[in-house]
DNA sequence: TCTTGTTTGTTCAGCCATTGAACTTATAGG
DNA sequence: CCTATAAGTTCAATGGCTGAACAAACAAGA
């Protein structure tokens, strides 16, 4: 989902000023951890009571927003009426495709999580049309869920641990798929009629935790079979031309160093990708549990806490560059990463103090993500929902239209 | 010189809507290579004659473009009146803080450069406070000389190679400088009253090389005895978290390679720095002079191109890793690299296409800066400008609020 | 209970920038 | 000299925001 194109070249008509303060009031009641009222949003924002009163009107005609029961506050005067994002409404599909297990959730405006549903299967075994109509099983549901709570699905999102491009998934080397292109409408049930779009996991991932922890800036770094992440800056996901970057698992430790199956050598997945730290540990690999090495690392087994250093000194490196490259301030640790973040941190850090030129002044922050293993299933989510936060107009427009 | 803040959270009148299009026509008057008139302005931007025709008006009594003569274009009809930005009008000034030398420059809307002047200087051999003064001498000349071309010098920016942050330059290794303040107003002559800013050297060259070339998005790699970068994106210089972004000289190339006067070990500058080269080649380190360098390379010297393949080896690898981060499709190589990249390109493009993942499908373009020396002297002048060109409503106000 | 003060939300005239159409100006070609 | 064409200007109409006035809803005090 590429992030709304930017204004700067188009034309500036009346309409568009309104446009504009319509999402502006928009994210101001999201965003907001009580619901506001027209007052206090007119005092926010900067615009008059008289044009949030309008703009709120429109928003509630959109069903977009809606007025709570007048609930007596503390304090002097009219009572303000508290505005909230509308309950019922549109409704954004989250989907996603891993190695073994497909998943669907479903969130409202508020960010949400409305509905939530896995199945395991495992792509390895199955083609990638299998998946595809799998997929649009678990998304029927999923409409159907949405329906009954009385909010209508207005997009989806599916996320793939691969690199998309347009209308094709060019590779995602976990699920054996090379080239595949994405399903034809009319192999997609219930989602036929819904805007759809592919993205990266772990780029959706990043998404997810913008929302979550409403950090402005910070890069992502999901530790899976994989290695995936993803940037954001200013409160944007960065997608680079392709909407390839963050791809951090293949930048190199060592040119030296061992042989990668992209071609390359002595990649960051070399030497902290989970089948690399679980052989330097001496478990077994091809096992997509992660609880021999969590339990071995409490144990204090030596072999395993030697790999986690290893990998922690590997990603430290790694991340290193991309701070110095970047300035940025923040790092979350995602994905299997998360639960592994105590025993990686020394070294991470260490390596982080250590590389970072400007460390000293401006010391990186590493922390855990908040979401876990669902971050990229609600960020896909609400990469839907986001959508219509950031340009209302259009969807009112549609819906209007659709009316 | 931090990019115009994002106006995303601001609420929107009827006067921003005429800001907005002040600076869209002003954009294409600009940008176009052959004066517009302005029916071909409305039919590019999309505004009609009408308000084209007013926003034409205020932008010539502002004194930012003027009419051409009416001369006669070929084809029936009445021939428009070409619209040019002011060769009088608003000036940037660049300066220049660099190891050996100072520099300043005088650059016009049009990006022109209308004057230049260099003294030679050896920074480490003077105290900062004597840089400041011999640097508002140079400054002071060419206010004067500007003057005398009819041009109002609307701000400044100094280029340092070292990192800066609000008004006190962190570092400058190559300098010898630590936490040195910028000067006080009163001790910069003519400079005293025009807003000033610093920044990175590497940063600012970027800049240049964006306006010169008109790439949209590339990570710019400028090789002098320090290896300084900066970002591009989206036509956008990007700062990160502090503005320290683009510090790509001290990546990890090995992480148990030599020690880094950064404290750190590996870094791309022990490998690619120009001392590095020198040192690798077998030729005596300390001079800053490149020719003996170019010519061993010419005459097909051994230890030279050895020293320079190593170099591109090494410049590979950390661009590979910001290209598979960044997924940005050119690399523009400035400074002193410029002039070598026929010896460099060869390991370059290996690095780079057997170590980004996705060179298979969009191969990194690797190309020679387009300004040669003195793209961070020409990049700061122009981010003068470019604050102008990018909101003209803000320099009218101020205009006029003068006057 | 009544009055006063305070804050919310709405209404309305005024303002401002853009639009679209009509109009004027300037050229080429027959 | 007349016609066709395109550039630039003028002007009433439109849409959206503002500010001020006003009505509505509540608390506190008399």
């Amino acid at each position: 989902m590429p992030p709304r194109p930017p204004r700067r070249d188009d034309p500036v008509r009346q309409r568009s000023l309104r446009d504009h303060n319509l999402a502006l009031v928009l994210r101001h009641v999201t965003a907001a951890n009580r619901p506001p009222s027209r007052a206090e949003i007119a005092a926010a924002s900067g615009l008059t009571r008289a044009t949030v009163s309008t703009i709120v009107d429109e928003l509630i005609a959109g069903g977009l927003v809606a007025e709570l029961e007048p609930v007596s506050r503390s304090g002097v005067g009219r009572p303000g009426t508290g505005i909230v994002p509308a309950g019922t409404g549109p409704a954004g599909l989250g989907m996603e495709v891993n190695v073994d297990y497909l998943a669907v959730c479903a969130v409202d405006l508020t960010g949400a999580v409305r509905h939530r549903q896995l199945r395991r299967l495992d792509q390895r075994e199955h083609s990638p049309a299998q998946t595809w109509q799998a997929l649009a099983e678990l998304a029927d549901q999923a409409i159907a869920a949405v329906a009954a709570l009385g909010l209508t699905p207005a997009g989806g999102v599916i996320a793939v641990p691969g690199l998309v491009e347009g209308d094709t998934i060019r590779i995602a080397p976990n699920l054996g798929w090379q080239q595949v292109p994405l399903p034809r409408p009319e192999d997609l049930g219930g989602l036929r009629d819904l805007p759809l779009d592919v993205a990266n996991e772990a780029t959706l991932a990043a998404l997810g935790e913008r929302h979550a922890t409403g950090l402005r800036s910070f890069l992502y770094v999901s530790g899976e079979i994989g290695i995936g992440g993803g940037i954001v800056l200013d409160g944007e996901l960065f997608g680079g031309s392709h909407g390839w970057a963050g791809e951090i698992g293949h930048v190199t430790i060592d040119p030296q160093g061992p042989d990668c199956h992209c071609g390359s050598r002595g990649c960051l997945e070399q030497y902290a990708g989970e089948e690399a730290i679980r052989a330097a540990a001496g478990l077994p690999t091809g096992a997509a549990v992660l609880t021999d090495l969590v339990e071995g690392a409490r144990r204090e087994s030596t072999p395993v806490l030697d790999a986690l250093d290893r990998a922690g000194t590997a990603l430290g490196v790694a991340l290193s560059g991309a701070v110095n490259l970047l300035d940025i301030a923040t790092v979350v640790l995602g994905g299997h990463y998360a639960e592994l973040i105590d025993w990686l941190r020394p070294a991470l850090e260490r390596e982080l103090s250590r590389r970072v030129i400007t460390a000293r002044w401006s010391p990186v922050k590493v922390r855990a993500s908040a979401l876990g293993s669902d971050a990229a299933l609600v960020g896909a989510a609400r990469a839907v929902t986001q959508a219509i936060l950031d340009d209302p107009a259009r969807f009112l427009a549609t819906r209007t239209a659709a009316a």
